[in-house]
DNA sequence: TGCCAGGCCGGGT
DNA sequence: ACCCGGCATGGC
């Protein structure tokens, strides 16, 4: 059923983004130059800002490690190599599940992983320890080119803070209200997240309880 | 200096 | 089904 959906959000959504992209333009992301490093880049960023996650990515890189088969052959070293992304416990832990899934059943090959339906992979991306909603859309989205929108902290608060959802809203929720009210377009979907975390870095942090000078303001509720 | 950062897990109600 | 503490480093 093609659906005839022109509600009030389905513009309001749409008319953000445009507004975004008009003030940033394009963000290429993800940063990374391969679907590996993207990857690793999504589990090594959970909670933790860019810069330090990026620090350990070049560890990995320097060490000539980023690559499924010899960073799981080598798998000891990653804690040291990882320790600047923080939870570097945790995180080894996770990356080696993932490695030890993504070898066995892949042989580390991202387009064999491709091959397979989106949310067949989805739900089996969640079954590995240390990926959870996010990282699995991240991983399917940017490493896998799937057209999955991601939503994140910031997707939460800057739609919250523009009253166009609840603050409280599960991440589910908030993704299919999103992607029920934009073009189905994976290209979209890559730049709106961006965009978002862009915006959200520079003018919608937790501290700053509405903003009033970034691109958005306009739509900011009435404090 | 304390707060924040591109989450997720596990144990407790 | 929620709720919450733990996980850890580095920058401002």
């Amino acid at each position: 059923m093609p659906q005839a959906n022109t509600n009030l959000s389905n513009t309001a959504f749409l008319k953000i983004y445009k507004t975004l992209y008009k003030t940033f333009g394009p963000q290429h992301w993800w940063p990374g130059e391969t679907p590996f490093e993207i990857i690793v880049g999504a589990i090594l960023t959970q909670n933790t800002n860019w810069h330090n996650a990026s620090r350990a990515i070049e560890n990995i890189k320097m060490a000539g490690l980023l690559d499924p088969k010899k960073l799981l052959k080598e798998r000891r070293r990653i804690p040291c190599l990882i320790k600047t992304s923080g939870f570097y416990r945790m995180k080894s832990r996770y990356l080696r599940a993932f490695l030890e899934h993504y070898v066995s059943n892949y042989d580390g090959k991202v387009e064999r992983m491709a091959e397979k339906d989106t949310h067949a992979i989805r739900r089996e991306l969640l079954t590995i320890q240390g990926i959870g909603p996010e990282t699995a859309d991240v991983i399917l989205l940017y490493a896998l080119g799937k057209r999955i929108f991601v939503v994140d902290g910031y997707t939460k608060r800057i739609f919250s803070r523009h009253g166009m959802v609840e603050p409280d809203v599960s991440y589910g929720a908030l993704q299919d209200k999103i992607e029920n009210n934009l073009p189905k377009s994976t290209r979209l979907y890559n730049e709106f997240h961006a965009l978002l975390v862009r915006v959200g870095k520079e003018y919608c942090r937790k501290n700053e309880p509405l903003c009033t000078t970034c691109p958005l303001g306009e739509l900011l509720p009435r404090a």
